[in-house]
Formats: structure tokens, sequence, C-alpha cells
DNA sequence: GCAATTGGGTAGCGGCACTGTCTAATCTGG
DNA sequence: CCAGATTAGACAGTGCCGCTACCCAATTGC
């Protein structure tokens, strides 16, 4: 398949496959000349991918790579896919790297005392830690008296959901399957589960205030 | 208080206040003369919280215009905020308006099945609805077999976490103060939720697979 | 042989979230 | 009363991101 077809397979432009590639995204098709490539069925998939990851979820670009590859290497087992995959931020967030002014050494007590409490056995550098630690001082900052054991049954909840999640994926045998299932369910679900808690909000809403829908 | 003060106490460059104001995120202030404008301790609340929603949530600043204009009409009651307010979308994702070329009515009969399987009471223009038929929709292309039913125990554990976010409101009786705090759990938590359950997914594929975490 | 297609490269575009500059009016300190 | 600083408001410019358009030489199919 050259890459028009993949184009018209697909339902994305030939200049984006064009750009997908230049960015590492997409691996090269096989060459069978200077001005012919040949690429496949798994191609067509990569670039579906690609684009849910991108268009569903609204990962930026350099973060669906990051994904990608650490799907495509996954070195030894699905595990590590997840360790790694877990880390990428969304697109709409600022600067990485140095925080703003808000003097944070990486050390994030708030999620290292949750962990411990829910005792789980999860890595120091899992860059989850520093999102809860950041959102709780945020919401500090606006007067909401939230810490970490405000958080511990959501955590509670998240772990079920983890543990559905997990259930899910297990009966897979072939590695690099399974790898692609796992980022697929969790990132792709979690614009899902987040619309799921807003309806389950709505209702519980309504259901208090004796409201109905607006029309 | 000027706008230098605002700026040195939130934080945010005098350039980017202005911007704000501009694009109706920060309420005027009150102008006492031709060049001049007094600014209170609301101004500095709503500039924070602009920040929290625009810098943590990475919502764009005109989704965080939409949160925050019903935030602060809230008609009747944090009921009718909850019910705008959930609708807003996150910036990375695409057109809204015209779907692409996939023929979707308005329908989304999934979350349509879900809401009813759960005996929900939701409007039929909640967005979260989309998201979810959208979701399910892509996961199939990818060759994941997904449907509403592979949601509902998501939907049940949802369901509890809406439960305990309104607990958190339900003592708040002004009702802006209950509008903003609303805004502020739905919003503002949900990255920390979805870090919660990479922590979990983490914790539970180590303990599944034995793995430790990578150095 | 020759139009059509392709790979590969570079340049440009539109949107977004700011940022810098300018102007005229106003305030402050002496 | 006046010099110097500050301010509101308007507008142009910037940097990044996700494409998109164009160009060229090589290759292909007819």
């Amino acid at each position: 398949m050259r890459i028009s077809e993949l184009s018209r397979r697909s339902g994305v432009p030939n200049a984006t496959i064009k750009y997908y590639l230049r960015e590492g995204l997409l691996p090269p098709g096989r060459a069978t000349a200077a001005t012919q490539a040949e690429y496949d069925e798994t191609h067509l998939r990569r670039l579906r991918l690609i684009r849910a990851l991108v268009g569903v979820r609204g990962l930026s670009v350099a973060s669906a790579k990051q994904v990608l590859e650490a799907m495509t290497e996954h070195r030894t087992d699905p595990h590590e896919v997840l360790g790694i995959a877990f880390g990428i931020r969304p697109s709409g967030s600022g600067d990485p790297g140095a925080a703003e002014d808000d003097g944070t050494d990486g050390t994030n007590p708030e999620a290292a005392a949750l962990v411990e409490a829910m005792g789980w056995s999860v890595s120091e550098h899992n860059p989850a830690r520093q999102i809860i630690d950041r959102t709780l001082r945020t919401l500090r900052s606006l007067d909401v008296a939230y810490d970490w054991q405000a958080l511990l049954p959501y955590a509670e909840l998240a772990e079920r959901t983890a543990r559905y999640d997990l259930d899910r994926i297990e009966s897979i045998t072939d590695p690099l399957e399974k790898a692609e299932r796992a980022v697929l369910l969790t990132f792709l679900l979690e614009p899902a589960l987040m619309a799921l808690r807003r309806l389950a909000q709505e209702n519980e809403s309504t259901a208090r205030h004796g409201g109905r829908a607006h029309p």
C-alpha cells in the first residue's frame, strides 16, 4: 500500500501522514525505491491510534509520540509500558520542566502520604504524584481545605477502576497487543470516565435539589 | 486596588490581566476615572480561579470563560451551574460543531442506553453523552470490542464519585460560593482523579505481574 | 515516451495565549 | 503647580503547534 491508499483508508490527509512520519509518530514504510515506500496494515492501525490519542483524547503530538514509543519498545513486559506511559501530560498545560516559582522540590509529600495510606507500590518518579500535589496546592490557594486525606475515598474508587482496567487486558497474550490495549484503555477512556462522572453529577444534583433538567 | 497590585498579588503579569479583561474572563474594575479602575478581592479570587482552570486543568481560555459565565450567572440554583458547566470541553480537541464526516446525528444512543440502565436523570443535551458515544465508536474502530455495557462498572464508580462530590458541597449555603466550589471540584479535580487512576494502575500492574518499579 | 504519482524537504498558515508598545489621561510627591 | 510615574485601553507582534501547500526529482503505469 502506498501513501495515497493509506490516506484514503484512514481518512487522514496525505500531507498530515507525511507530517506524522517526519515527527516520528508513524514508522517509515519499507522503501522499495528512492521515491516509493510500502505501507501495511500496521501503519494503518498505528495511524488510527494516533488520531484517537490526538483527536479524541487531546494529547499533543509530542506526548502521543512518547506514548507510542513506550508502547512499541515495551522492553520486557506491559508493566513497563504502563509505568512509562502513565506519565504523559495533556497538551493544554504550560511549561514542563522548571516549576514557575512555587519552590517545589520533587518530593510531592501529599501524594507520598496518600500512596502510603493506600498501601500502594508505585514508582517515586510517576508524574501522577506531581499532579496530585499540584492540584491540592492549587485548591488550597483557592481556600478549599483539601489535603490528601480528602482524596482517600477517590483513591479507593480509583483502585477499583484500575482493577477493572487490568481485568480487561489480562486475557491478552501477545505482549504488543496487550501494551496497545493498555494504552487505549488508560488514555482513550479518560474523557469517557470524566463524562460519566459529569452525568452522574448532574443526576445526583437533580436528585438532591429536586430540580428537573433545563429544557 | 489598581491593576499593578492585582498583578503583584496574583503573580499574573499586567499584560495578561488586561488580556483576560479583554476576553471577558475577568469582569472590569469599577472605573474611577478615564484611566483608572478599582479592583477588589473578588477580582483577585477570580484571577486565581482562571489560572487554576487554564493552568492546572488545561481548559482553553474560551472554555474557562464559559465555565465562569455559567458560574456567575447561576440563574436559580447551583444545579443549573452544574448542568451548564459540565458540558465544557477540554482545549485539546478539535472542531466543535459539525462532526468531521462520521454521520452522527445528535442521538448518542449508547450514552442513552447507559443512562437508562443506570436509571439516571440527565439532560438530553449534556455533551458528556457525545463524549461517551464518540469514545466507544473510536475504540471499536480500533478493534476494541467495547459498548455501553462495558462501561457499566465504571458508571457505578462514577456514581459513587459524584455522590462524594455532592456531599462535599452540600453544607455550603451561599449560592455563589457553592457554585464556585462545584466548578472547582468538578474541573480542577479531574486531573487528580486521573492521576489517582494511573497510580492505582501501576500498583495493580506491579501486584499482578510481580515486577518492581523501574529504578 | 509521458502524464500521473510518490517520497522527501521546506515554507507558509491559522489559531491560541499571551506580550510589548503606544497614547492620553490621571495620580503623586515636592 | 508641575515633573515623573502609573494607568486604561487599544492594537500589533511573538512563539508555538498542528497541520497544509508547494516544489523537485525519481518512479510508475499505460
